[in-house]
DNA sequence: AATGAATGAGAATTCATTCAT
DNA sequence: TATGAATGAATTCTCATTCAT
């Protein structure tokens, strides 16, 4: 019955998430955002600066959360084919388990270099820590060979967000034929 | 440099993407669009019934010439790896090319339904072309290794928008690390 | 197939005539009445100055033959209950048949004077009209009596005008009701 | 003097009925009434949706008003020449009373159904009021006969928003005038 | 800390009118 | 005369942000 202080905070997080993610930015106002979290609308701004900077916090607080995922994920991994897969995993997962707030992957908002500069190391972190774990599987080419297998990734991941149908075995399809693709190429399936 | 009439259209369009392409959908104002293309703010109005479908036309008729090009170069190529390094060149190129216009591809309006539903098409028109290549030389699953093709093509290009030393031998080795990495798969690449 | 000049200004003042009465001055654009009268938009203003002009002609038109009709009839009739008969089923009659385009009764531009004034100077010779013929029969007061009877004649026809299935029965009974209550009053009608 | 919190709306309401009433609701813009009341434009849309609904509420509050002092009234009159006496009395008194705000009574807007609806709402109920007291006084044809005695009294009102030297005398001698007429037709007036 | 009424800059869109052809 | 593309002032309404309580 009585929150204490910071849960408030979480309130305006997780409206903040749904919100955006299902509207994105700009088809988001703050007022929605104050009443799903049932704080009046003067409240948001004892908490953040403005609609820009929540925007910014709540994505880097997912970034944060998937990227320790994915530390720790990786750490229990010790072949390139158990790590592939678990990159695959976590990537098309994180998806399927948000796929109720599909905008929020594409509409930031545009002229904030806050959020760009959030956005752009996340993908830098990223792609680097996978980047690290094939060069310890001695890929030449890490950083490049990382990108395209999260490209591979990101693109599966569409059917997830555009496709209401797709089922949990769909997941696991993809993401066994994601890291065989990547791991084999595709001209071990051809038949000969 | 001398426009005559009939010409509106044109300098409306190549205004449009411009400052679409710079600053985004919501970012860029009808009367931004009529300043730069240098016509008043009503006439705008004669060629389009609203800013969404004046954003909505602009990004198709991007597609339809993407399309195009995709379809001729197909028709020339008659090996897999031929086929897939096109794809990879049209594909890297076409952003290369407009690496000034980010924003385009990143911030288009969420709620107008005829623009949601052009960009779908495309996506699925690009997909079913490249699978059907892929089909012609026996590959299984097309649409999943057409997906994961452009995918890993799609991430690829971020360093294109976003590196602003990006050359273009930088694009000449993505594209060639693609193909190869797609055909063969990584673990060709790692030294015994 | 050839129209000659002055062709076109009737055109014109059909459709204002039909649109302003639909719609009224403000809900009516002049693009409509170019559309309906089948010419262009410029056309328009080589005949009339404004938009308040047009109204104001097509408005004067009506009145006048309105009057004339008026004359015409009452020049006929030499007792009081035959030129309050005529007046009656003239009024009700001539917004009988213009039903469809009723808003011209109650829609006019505000801040127009000359309209406001043509309106004015339209009542009061409609007024004027009346009680002349009144005062033909030795009414005294007829000023007002000219009034208070037009005033019963256009309550009457608020029914013609919003119910939809009023009959030319419906017509007759209004007719001849308005005049015998006029001369003889409500008492006439009570029964003892 | 001092406006304390909450009377927000009456400065809205006070400033939307004057500058309805002098210039109509097409030539009244939301700023014109905010600059009036003293607020911003934006707090108009925290109190109405839109400008039609101020319109809209601002008239039927005025209508309901007259509504129920023609009610008050009614009730302590017991004879056909009290209740009409009364009935001319009240109409033509609220406009003389607000005879400065003349187009209120004539620019409404067109469109809007809500408003029309509670146009027609309020001529019914006036209508049906009078009727029934008719009716209690055994006249026949009771809503004809409430129709036209309206439309007297309509008309003479004329006089009263249009002439500018209309006095209070003028108001009682058509009251007066309009009663008696009603009641014995015009045929007792004229002198043998 | 919390509120929510108030603000006002700002955006899309409309449409009477003009004028070069 | 006739056209209709072009204009741009004008208007409604929105919404992030503020601040007195």
């Amino acid at each position: 019955m009585s929150y204490g202080q910071g849960d408030k905070l979480q309130l305006i997080m997780d409206a903040a998430y749904e919100l955006f993610g299902s509207n994105g930015f700009y088809e988001t106002k703050m007022s929605d955002i104050a009443d799903k979290a049932g704080i009046a609308k003067g409240t948001l701004y004892l908490y953040f600066e403005s609609k820009e900077q929540l925007f910014t916090v709540m994505m880097m607080q997912g970034f944060e959360q998937f990227l320790q995922e994915l530390d720790q994920g990786l750490l229990e991994r010790d072949t390139l084919e158990g790590s592939l897969g678990f990159v695959a995993e976590h990537h098309l997962e994180y998806y399927y388990n948000r796929r109720e707030y599909t905008k929020l992957f594409f509409k930031a908002p545009n002229k904030d270099p806050e959020m760009m500069e959030a956005l752009c190391n996340f993908m830098k972190s990223y792609v680097q820590r996978i980047a690290s774990s094939m060069e310890d599987f001695n890929l030449p080419d890490p950083l490049l060979h990382a990108k395209s297998f999260i490209g591979m990734l990101d693109m599966l991941k569409m059917d997830i967000l555009f496709n209401p149908t797709f089922s949990n075995q769909d997941l696991r399809q993809r993401i066994q034929f994601a890291s065989e693709l990547f791991v084999n190429g595709c001209k071990q399936g051809i038949p000969l």
